[in-house]
DNA sequence: AAACAGTGCAACCGCTCTGAC
DNA sequence: TGTCAGAGCGGTTGCACTGTT
């Protein structure tokens, strides 16, 4: 179609705005308001294209932008409404006042990407993902079971399995290689049974509440039950997780020991299987927590992730 | 003190969406 | 109904800053 630019760049500036600049575009657009963003450099004065001139004003120079580091409580949000929304983030800045969607991407990818990554959490879809986790100090411990090999299965991804036997074949001392090598057996039989992979993708939850969820991520529930029920008594996985990630741990015992609600929000959408009629309100209430220390943070932050819920009610179009 | 690596963030790019005509 | 321009959006880049060796 051959679309014009939205200018023309010969002779517009480009980079770092100047303290000049900003404040000539805040006069004009105090005076005159944005209007016409295309024609707003020429009329204010600006050697620089419509689009930079809005991407200024939008992201830093609006009167209403909140600067400075992210709360816990805006960290808390973000994490939330992402694992709703997905990378839509106007829609997340949109809940958070005085944030734009440029620092909040930002911010995301810099600071809790990594974070969730660290603590083995699959930053698209939010589900644990033990195979991001370090398996060796997983797999090292005695208290390992068949029980809870067997309900691991449908989380570890067969490469990450096979690495964990190769690592345990490495200590022939201990005898739960050859529940390792039933598991991987297991997996085998479980892919030539089904015709699909036995594992939960990074993107299995992708189509929560507009399709169908499959058969898999059901038994999910009962199998991060049976594998954190044991912490109830101070034995199982919980030991075995890396320090950091204590927090989830301790919550999914906790939770899943109580009322098995961890994962919940998996579940009840696939039986619900209605988006339209999921409310916000208890995911964004989430509770204030003072921790101040980094470790304090990691820990709670850890476990109110896992605890998210999606409410019923939940209406997706107030967001897009 | 200098070199290098890692990190954070503002700004840009290019695609998509939307509404006017 | 199709075309086009404006605006919005998500992904990416480039650079300044900071920490480490």
């Amino acid at each position: 179609m051959g679309r014009s630019p939205c200018c023309d760049k010969n002779g517009l500036k480009k980079g770092p705005w100047t303290p000049e600049e900003d404040t000539k575009l805040i006069q004009h657009i105090q005076m005159q308001g944005p209007g016409n963003w295309r024609t707003l450099p020429k009329n204010a004065g600006l050697q620089r294209c419509g689009k930079s001139c809005r991407l200024r004003w939008t992201n830093y120079l609006r009167p209403d932008i909140k600067r400075g580091r992210f709360s816990f409580e805006e960290e808390e949000t973000i994490i939330q409404l992402h694992s709703v929304l997905g990378n839509k983030w106007s829609a997340i800045a949109a809940r958070l006042p005085g944030r734009t969607d440029n620092e909040i991407k930002n911010y995301w990818n810099t600071h809790i990407r990594k974070r969730l990554l660290g603590m083995g959490i699959d930053p698209v879809t939010h589900a644990p993902r033990l195979d991001l986790l370090d398996l060796s100090s997983l797999l090292n411990s005695p208290q390992l079971n068949l029980s809870n090999l067997l309900s691991l299965q449908t989380l570890i991804n067969p490469d990450a399995l096979r690495l964990a036997l190769s690592l345990l074949s490495s200590h022939t001392e201990n005898p739960d290689i050859f529940l390792l090598q039933k598991l991987q057996e297991n997996h085998l039989l479980n892919s030539q049974l089904q015709n699909q992979a036995p594992v939960v993708q990074p993107n299995q939850f992708d189509n929560i509440g507009t399709q169908q969820i499959p058969n898999q991520s059901q038994s999910l529930q009962g199998d991060m039950g049976q594998i954190f029920q044991n912490n109830s008594s101070g034995q199982g996985l919980n030991s075995n997780l890396p320090s950091f990630c204590n927090g989830i741990s301790d919550q999914f015992g906790a939770d899943v020991s109580s009322d098995n609600s961890s994962f919940q929000s998996l579940n009840s959408n696939s039986s619900n299987n209605n988006s339209q009629n999921l409310s916000f309100e208890s995911g964004l209430s989430t509770p204030l927590i003072n921790g101040s220390t980094e470790d304090e943070r990691d820990q709670s932050f850890c476990s109110n992730l896992l605890r998210f819920e999606i409410p019923e009610g939940l209406d997706f179009d107030n967001f897009m």
